[in-house]
DNA sequence: TCACAAAGCAAACGCTTGTTAAAAATAGAG
DNA sequence: CTCTATTTTTAACAAGCGTTTGCTTTGTGA
């Protein structure tokens, strides 16, 4: 069950030296591991996963959907990814870094001194949240909201300190709302509503029908926030 | 693969009749398949088919689970639906019917006259709510709300027309709310959001440590309503 | 007590699943 | 072209799955 792995000795230098003396190896050059992600295949697979995991679930998403999904064969998901699981993860994590990264350009706008306002910067993390979550090419996040169980817990746990990183950017801005009674209630419950009001949009939003992410934007605002006295 | 089905001639009267004479059967009176429902067996497979689901997910729940959870063997649970699926039907059917019922009851406190008033309404809605997510033995509805993928057509749209139900009971509080400022923004999208924001609750809550469901109704009220001008 | 239906057990079936291993194709460096 | 590393195909495996079938036990009305 379990593989027995010799562990290679990582000769991570290809240059000759004196022990290995004109050692350089020919043909195409031999990637790490880690150098081997950027291969585009990689991130095909990563997107059609994602794919099918939203849409059907990753419990009624087969490795042969995701390898049909991208024109391969049953058995080359493995190449790419060691199990299913671990691309579960790497969807997630995928995910969450990008999510990252579209908050913390979003919150960077310092051009505009009205941005450092608590309430402009919480109306661009509504945003963002919603851009995240519903924006182009949004299916990693929902798959991390509502997968998260098929996960183990070192997985989990290191996910979730992704999360909290992600999470730490709304604290200070909710606070300083609260501290101007914009917002009522204590501000750790206030971010888990919240949370949970723009997460769920991923269920009923339809982005031909209904309002664009702005009106969401608008919406969620005016619900959230108390009116000047 | 398809099974030619002989259906059979409902005689549905077990009476004497002209052509039947006398053709009363001896022994424990068959039930017919609806019938059947009201054995406590079936009852103990819905509550532990409900809190497998809930804590693995419908796809990480296996039928040997379930009936293991109830001391049976793998293939009894067969006996009292007739596949997985419609067993996680049920869970959600009888979620929706309980979460109906507790509903109605908690908008019946006609008693005090200011009950009438929106405001308590809306509390009482939200509060029924937060019992029907996460009061004693709620693990029904939380699966209606993260599983609702492994459903067929039909079934969901049967799901559906008891959630407008579930619904219609909101929307006339949230406009007339709306109608005295005490909330702002469109009450259809209001209510998608805060449905968003109580549902999201069933992924944090943790009965012991944080909060009672009456400290999380506060807070529910103090974000999304407005204070008097 | 007897007959018979309800309920459950025990064992298997056929299929799908995730995964693997070996062979084949592909492509770049010498 | 040749050699080699990389990538994909191909074909299979073992395990687990939902489900079915035939049989046994249990309880109840006559």
């Amino acid at each position: 069950m379990t593989l027995a792995v010799a562990i290679p000795a990582k000769n991570s230098s290809n240059a000759p030296s004196p022990l290995n003396p004109e050692k350089r190896p020919r043909g195409r050059p031999r990637k790490t591991l880690d150098e081997r992600d950027d291969g585009n295949r990689r991130l095909q697979l990563l997107q059609g996963a994602a794919r099918l995991f939203h849409r059907n679930g990753y419990g009624a998403t087969t490795t042969r959907d995701i390898a049909a999904a991208v024109g391969m064969h049953s058995g080359s998901p493995f190449y790419h990814f060691k199990s299913k699981n671990a691309l579960l993860y790497a969807v997630m994590e995928e995910g969450m870094r990008s999510a990252l990264e579209r908050q913390s350009r979003a919150m960077q706008i310092v051009i505009d001194p009205k941005a450092s306002e608590p309430l402009s910067q919480m109306r661009l993390l509504v945003r963002a949240h919603f851009d995240v979550l519903l924006g182009p090419g949004s299916d990693f996040i929902p798959v991390m909201l509502y997968e998260a169980r098929s996960l183990n817990v070192r997985q989990r746990s290191a996910l979730a300190r992704l999360q909290t990183d992600y999470e730490a950017a709304w604290l200070p801005v909710l606070e300083a709302l609260h501290a101007t009674g914009r917002i009522r209630g204590s501000p750790g419950l206030a971010r888990m509503m919240i949370f949970g009001a723009l997460n769920w949009s991923v269920q009923w939003f339809d982005r031909k029908k209904t309002a664009s992410l702005d009106d969401l934007t608008d919406a969620a605002m005016g619900l959230f926030i108390q009116e000047r006295a």
